[in-house]
DNA sequence: GGTTCTTGATACGGTGCCGTATTGCTAGCG
DNA sequence: CGCTAGCAATACGGCACCGTATCAAGAACC
């Protein structure tokens, strides 16, 4: 696993899983976009299903890796932090990440592997955000419900659609993003 | 369309929509749910795509209803009636309801008739809401984005995987809302 | 130079699904 | 009783995909 050559495949599991969701990665589909046959990615993995496992345990180490890095406050301020981690996120900012987050879990509503790896990112997210929470002054408890709010507006926020256009978009995320940090 | 004969299609398409999305809605996926060969299929529907269509027009109107429904306050104060949709819409308590409202969100991203329905709805829904918020006292501006930040947290809820189990769910859930009312 | 190892291409059988065409049953009607 | 119209079942061809097996070409090593 990680191997460097099975990555590309990954790789193009990541941006089809972007594009149409799980049922869209098929081996012979990334074979064509990769300019290859299916025959070598029978070498490198058992089947489709071990492909999707290695796509999981990939998602689930760059979050890991992602989430300490976004939170951990190096000299900034924890609504600073925060503020930022709401940009970052920010469909508009990463459409492909933000695709890929909804997409796995879609995926995850139906296969335990995924419901796991999902559960275990968002644990680690929740942790380290109700830490900066606690950094601005709040009670455990109260820092818990604020990380909840904060991770159900990061995703929610993607899945509305606001017919009125971005600039409508924006000033609702920005303003929200106000009341969300206090 | 609403035929009476044909919902039968329409509503099995639903049941399967929520177990695995678009891509699992398939014609002889749903005639053998039914029970019956897939030969009728195609003298109500022209094709699989006329019945997703007939899908989305159905959850247009549905929505369309029990939003109104929903949010018309007839005696009852604005803040019980949020809270009571959070209830409504906790995916605790109508989880079909929610899977379904997901997959057509998924749906949505690569399909632009489907996009044009979530569209609309959420427009409904955003409006009502804010509705509901300028009737506690608040100014438009502040009502709506307060409103999209309580549709952001309804669909962002049911997107967190938890877990540490319902109790802490149910928790989080509960201060979560009594900050959106507060 | 010959042997083995690696890696991509080709070919094949199988399955699940789509959409169409055809058949066969049933019921209503003369 | 025979005829026809309506409707569901069956049969069919086509396609996209899975996974396996086999083959060809080059690199690495002896």
């Amino acid at each position: 696993m990680s191997d460097g050559k099975g990555d590309a495949w990954v790789e193009a599991g990541f941006t089809e899983l972007a594009r149409s969701g799980v049922e869209g990665v098929r081996v012979e589909v990334l074979a064509k976009n990769l300019g290859v046959t299916k025959g070598g990615f029978y070498r490198r993995f058992a089947d489709r299903a071990a492909l999707l496992e290695a796509m999981l345990e990939r998602w689930r180490e760059g979050r890991a890796a992602s989430i300490a890095q976004q939170t951990s406050l190096d000299g900034e301020a924890p609504r600073e932090r925060l503020k930022a981690m709401i940009q970052l996120y920010s469909e508009r900012l990463n459409p492909e990440g933000m695709a890929i987050e909804l997409a796995i879990r879609q995926w995850a509503r139906s296969d335990e592997n995924a419901a796991a790896a999902v559960a275990s990112v968002d644990a680690a997210r929740l942790r380290h955000v109700a830490e900066l929470y606690r950094a601005t002054g709040l009670e455990a408890e109260e820092a818990d419900a604020q990380a909840f709010l904060f991770y159900c507006f990061i995703f929610g926020q993607s899945l509305l659609f606001v017919e009125r256009g971005p600039r409508k978009r924006s000033q609702l995320v920005a303003k929200s993003a106000e009341k969300l940090l206090g």
